[in-house]
RNA sequence: GCGAGCGUAACUCAGUUGGUAGAGUGCCACCUUGCCAAGGUGGUUGUCGAGGGUUCGAGUCCCUUCGCUCGCUCCA
């Protein structure tokens, strides 16, 4: 398995370039990695892979707007969404095993082992019991860890650590428990093999540039690792010029870049990538609930064809799940068996998120991540209203009116049940009573459902899909190999190859160029006139062009032409009308 | 970032112990061609990834660097 996992890509990198579709970034200088280029029918698929997104998530939706944001944006939205802390992790190597260790990592594995030895007493007298320690210690130290390494450098902030190891109660316990000598270079030996580590070094993600003339690091400013934020900082804005209320939603295409450490397997993970992203505002669960007296679960089995009032976050997030597998199935032609749709378990989500979802694709090199669909809550708004001071509040008339005739004892009452829910959730209490305060003047902020897909990942999945070789025979019983694309004609670069059956009659010749212009008008076309019929249908299938049109004789007495399918190869004889009315129908 | 392997035409690949590069496919032109890559004639292509070194002479040996693949690692 890991033999044959070597090249598995080969045969649809070498078609990608001998046909045009990607080439690596700036090649005549030997390349450069985690970039790459679209040629002529590259650029073509990714367009369409776009549009059709932008078509069933923008325009045939009444309850999503547009947004095209800067890539690079004041410094402060990276600071506010967490990406300045949580990109920046700093690595430290083992020199002898060579592993590569996130720092806190480090000292995370370090903590775990010290706490648990500073409660051993407590375990030998038999007053705790060793497994639910040891599980107690794992928590603390994933906890403490962070603090431990940003003290290593700066010892003065060694009580903020104190307080949260009650064992600890000096700076000479700590590093007695930590078994460090005192003085000592802070970094710590390899979890694995004990070696010696090479000082933590940054590992910054984000991509970093000046702005404005003088080269100073007061002056920096990065490259947006997600198109999501802007968003977010543009919400209320949006809010205010789209007519648009909660719930509703804000799509944006756009370029973001991660300076990935490893940029591997094709263009899967590139340092510039293109990404579709919705963020979906909808009403808190507990404004449904003052507004409508309830809120639609999953566990009411709701239909999901249509939205809505009652949602509650739950019900939309899965709508917006089936939605997008919807899409990947019927609009741009990706089988139903081909991905998984995977729930993040409660471990693996983001201490905001309260569901994700990813939807994997099994590429050849393995099961991958095309595209999640995360329910956010109101982190990101929040954030940033925290941040900039702005306030991220929208003003909801039905749920103020909802709650204008509520007494104070049900008012009380609701509010003591948000206070026991948000404690059950191990969210502040005390925060929720403001929360509910907020609700009564009829104000909060939204909550977020956010499918967010990469355009490169599902032009490579797509490709990697319709690539097939399959075996000719013909009548003589030959056989011999065909290469075909087999992309669904909607995002298909070349959606109608036009051929003269011969070049050398001039009157097929002008008629055939009639039909060309007169197809071009609607759709992106080939002209080919060179070679015999057989081979410009075959250099066709290789980019993955539906249809083909060939002019023939009969066409300058009847008007019709012979329409040849890509897959089937069968041909059919149809009048010019007839085909524009069919390609229609298909293509739109 | 570390380790291993690799880098010759647009693609797939030859290139013997160092003697100034080949094949097939493709592509282009003309002829031919009445529907599935295989007719005829002619033509096109490379700083042998880049830079440096050894040598009379380097695709071939050495060093550096860039890129690709795999492994480790990382991955909102």
């Amino acid at each position: 398995m890991s033999e044959s996992k070597e090249n598995v890509l080969d045969p649809i990198v070498s078609l990608c370039k001998r046909r045009g579709f990607i080439f690596q970034s700036s090649e005549v200088y030997g390349g450069f990695a985690g970039f790459w280029d679209y040629g002529p029918m590259g650029c073509e698929l990714k367009n369409n892979i776009k549009s059709a997104w932008w078509q069933s998530t923008v325009r045939l939706r009444e309850d999503v707007a547009g947004l095209d944001a800067s890539i690079i944006m004041h410094p402060a939205i990276w600071k506010a969404s967490g990406h300045l802390d949580t990109f920046a992790d700093p690595m430290c190597m083992c020199k002898s095993c060579k592993k590569l260790v996130r720092a806190d990592q480090t000292w995370d594995i370090f903590a775990e082992s010290a706490i648990m030895e500073a409660l051993r007493p407590l375990i030998t007298d038999g007053r705790a019991d060793a497994g639910k320690t040891a599980n107690w210690c794992k928590g603390r130290a994933k906890s403490i860890a962070p603090n431990l390494f940003a003290v290593a450098n700066a010892e003065t902030r060694l009580p903020v650590i104190f307080d949260k190891i009650p064992v600890c109660d000096s700076a000479q316990t700590l590093y007695t428990l930590l078994a460090l000598p005192e003085g000592a270079e802070h970094v710590l030996p390899c979890p694995y093999c004990g070696g010696e580590m090479t000082e933590p070094r940054p590992f910054n993600m984000m991509f970093k540039t000046i702005v404005g003339p003088v080269e100073d690091q007061a002056n920096a400013a990065y490259l947006r690792p997600e198109t999501a934020q802007a968003i977010f900082a543009q919400f209320q804005n949006i809010l205010a010029t789209s007519r648009q209320q909660v719930p509703f939603g804000v799509a944006q295409i756009g370029k973001s870049f991660r300076n990935e450490i490893t940029p591997r397997n094709y263009t899967f993970r590139s340092r510039e990538f293109e990404q579709m992203e919705l963020e979906f505002f909808i009403k808190p669960d507990e404004a449904v609930e003052l507004i409508h007296g309830n809120v639609i679960t999953l566990a009411d089995n709701p239909d999901l064809a249509e939205p809505q009032p009652a949602w509650g976050w739950e019900v939309w997030h899965k709508y917006w799940v089936e939605q997008r597998k919807n899409w990947l199935i019927h609009t741009v032609g990706l089988p139903e068996k081909s991905f998984v749709e995977y729930w993040q378990t409660a471990d693996e989500l983001a201490h905001y998120a309260r569901a994700c979802v990813d939807i994997q694709y099994a590429f050849p090199f393995g099961v991958q991540e095309l595209e999640g669909i995360a329910a956010r809550s109101d982190f990101d708004l929040t954030q940033h209203q925290t941040h900039s001071g702005k306030t991220m509040e929208v003003f909801d008339e039905a749920l103020k009116l909802a709650c204008k005739p509520m007494t104070p004892e049900a008012r009380d009452a609701f509010t003591q049940k948000v206070e026991a829910d948000w404690t059950r959730r191990g969210k502040d209490p005390a925060l929720a009573r403001q929360f509910a305060a907020t609700l009564f003047e009829g104000k909060y902020i939204p909550h977020v459902i956010e499918p967010s897909a990469g355009v490169d990942r599902l032009a490579l999945a797509l490709l990697c899909n319709a690539y097939v070789e399959e075996t000719v025979t013909d009548e003589k019983g030959n056989s011999e190999i065909r290469t075909v694309l087999r992309l669904s004609p909607k995002i298909a670069p070349i959606k109608i190859a036009v051929f003269p059956l011969v070049k050398n009659k001039p009157e097929l010749y002008a008629k055939a160029r009639d039909v060309f212009k007169k197809l071009q008008r609607r759709w992106n076309c080939f002209w080919d006139e060179s070679g015999a019929i057989g081979r410009r249908y075959r250099r066709q299938d290789e980019v993955g062009t539906p249809f083909c049109v060939t002019v023939d004789f009969q066409t300058l007495d009847d008007n019709t032409v012979t329409l040849r399918d890509r897959d089937s190869m069968q041909q059919e004889r149809i009048s010019l009308d007839a085909l524009i009315a069919k390609l229609d129908d298909t293509l739109l």
